[in-house]
RNA sequence: GGGCCGGUAGCUCAAUUGGUCAGAGCAGCGGACUCAUAAUCCGUCAGAUCCAGGUUCGAGUCCUGGCCGGCCUACCA
């Protein structure tokens, strides 16, 4: 089955940061969640290219839009390495066929009679060359920028239909009522719907910097539209001879808070305006804030991604930030969180359960794991485990899916002290006791680090092959992710899997 | 102004359609154990679930009115 998840993408004037990573992360959580459960699944990110902003610091600059855009674009290809991010494709949109699919879908969107031409009227500044918002707006109608009086400007202008789309869009929140997820979102969308919908600006004349409009070369479409589309666009050319527009549409989106009119209205009613089903769900992730306070780089204790990855791992920091702040919530998040955690949950509790669980192995059994049935009161708690964590991270819920396999983890971590095996060792060797009780024991737990390796890939891809691969069990498959589903191994060494000697200095 | 969401142990948060739901994790304190990355496990502590009314046999869970906080209220991306 075709699976297509997307980040937004990014808009190539900043730099690189936390957020853009996140949206990342949470993305390629769903992405290697899917591989797992065999679909295909494309997994798509990218860089949104066009706009004024980009225009005008080209200009600034001396060089053309297209040398501004080549050089920053890289940076964003290049974030997805150090977080381990399994984008299939990375598109850009100054993309020529990206361009061309673009003026296609918009023309049939006209030929089904949703554009026209009209005025767009608003307060203009002639130094910014800029039409303002309301919020925009300084006192006395004047530009908060420059400080001098605004002009009531008329702009030639084509517009899409959007007020067209008022019953559809409402249809489309009744009948499916968590296709925005969480609800606060879906509940924000709603409420601007029924506040009534206004046709919305579909071109630009003033600037040159975008994806012409072709039946008036004149103008270029407005960013968003060409941004939006990508999410499509994409399909056609993003995996080399195949076109997977009707094998992977419709997509699951992951975005930012602030992008959400643009994906859970307008993007819904261009695609209705085409003919074309609207995603099959909008996940929309919090702020991470530091501090309390919205990044900022005034505290000393801002979270940079990359300075993190390298010293705790990219593992580690998808862990965390998944963790610590429930998708879908604005959270707080800071360095020294990522250490705590860092140290009491990868090192503490999933680590040393890995390590412990091996050693005894090895220790007791000369490191062949007993073939012997696991521990039923163990394998009933793991019951429908697997269907839980799917069904949750389809729902959107990731940070509940990800607990629920930590609770496994901390149940293992008790089995071991309600077993005592180094107690059963003992009986053993006084032969007060039969092979049979430690045998199942460390089955059991080879047994459950397996499979919570398994569940937890997702979030941990590079610690559970490593995991995987020193008890000699590499598969992945989901079908493995069940307690019991897996063999008997023969177990190797395994260096811990989250040393405790990092990030002191 | 209108709307949405939240206000539960020191901290971060859970509690299906109202009925052992007053919980978990972290932090604190005490104890046990030794397989393990001085890891783990157990016990313990606390909370009139923001306030005031109301509905009900029974309400964090529903209604009304307040208080506090966050967010949205249209074309920057």
């Amino acid at each position: 089955m075709g699976y297509e998840i997307t980040t937004p993408i990014f808009y190539v004037n900043a730099a690189p940061h936390l957020g853009h990573a996140y949206s990342t992360i949470v993305a390629d959580v769903l992405a290697r969640h899917h591989r797992q459960r065999g679909d295909d699944v494309f997994f798509l990110t990218g860089t949104d290219e066009h706009g004024e902003p980009v225009a005008n610091v080209a200009a600034d600059r001396g060089i053309t839009p297209q040398q501004l855009v080549d050089e920053n674009a890289p940076k964003f290809e290049a974030m997805g390495g150090p977080l381990e991010a399994s984008n299939d494709f990375f598109i850009r949109t100054s993309d020529e066929r990206h361009k061309a699919a673009v003026q296609e879908f918009l023309t049939l969107v006209k030929d089904n009679g949703y554009v026209y031409e009209g005025d767009y009227e608003g307060w203009y500044c002639p130094k910014c060359a800029d039409f303002k918002t309301e919020s925009e707006i300084a006192e006395g109608n004047t530009c908060p920028i420059h400080g001098i009086p605004l002009i009531r400007e008329k702009e030639r202008n084509w517009f899409f239909r959007l007020s067209a789309f008022q019953e559809q869009l409402e249809q489309l929140y009744a009948e499916r009522p968590d296709w925005v997820v969480p609800a606060v979102r879906r509940n924000e969308a709603l409420a601007f719907i029924r506040n009534g919908l206004q046709d919305v600006s579909l071109s630009r004349n003033a600037i040159s910097w975008g994806v012409t409009v072709p039946w008036d070369p004149e103008h270029v479409f407005y960013v968003w539209w060409d941004a939006l589309l990508n999410y499509r666009t994409a399909l056609r050319f993003g995996r080399p001879g195949h076109d997977l527009t009707d094998s992977h549409w419709p997509p699951v989106h992951v975005i930012g808070k602030d992008i959400l009119k643009f994906h859970t209205i307008y993007w819904p009613a261009l695609l209705m305006a085409a003919g074309v089903e609207v995603p099959e769900k909008v996940l929309v992730g919090g702020f991470l804030l530091v501090d309390g306070a919205k990044m900022s780089k005034s505290k000393g204790n801002v979270l940079d991604p990359f300075e993190a990855v390298e010293t705790f791992g990219a593992d580690a920091v998808r862990f965390y930030l998944l963790r610590e702040v429930s998708f879908g919530s604005d959270g707080s998040v800071s360095l020294d969180g990522l250490r705590s955690r860092y140290e009491t949950e990868l090192a503490n509790d999933f680590g040393n359960l890995a390590s412990r669980s091996l050693a005894m192995v090895r220790r007791y059994r000369d490191g062949q794991t007993p073939d012997v049935a696991v521990d039923p009161a163990i394998g009933a708690e793991f019951e429908g485990l697997p269907g839980e964590v799917a069904r949750l991270l389809d729902g959107g819920q990731i940070s509940q899916a990800l607990d629920a396999v930590w609770q496994r983890v901390r149940r293992l971590n008790r089995y071991v002290e309600e077993q005592a095996p180094w107690t059963l060792a003992k009986a053993e060797k006084a032969e007060s006791a039969s092979r049979a009780d430690l045998d199942r024991v460390l089955r059991t737990l080879v047994e459950g680090v397996r499979a919570t390796a398994v569940l937890l890939h997702p979030w941990l891809p590079a610690s559970t092959e490593k995991l995987l691969a020193a008890i000699g069990c590499p598969d992945l498959d989901w079908s493995g992710a069940a307690l019991g589903a897996g063999p008997a191994p023969a177990v190797g060494e395994l260096e811990p899997l989250f040393p405790k000697d990092v990030g002191d200095a």
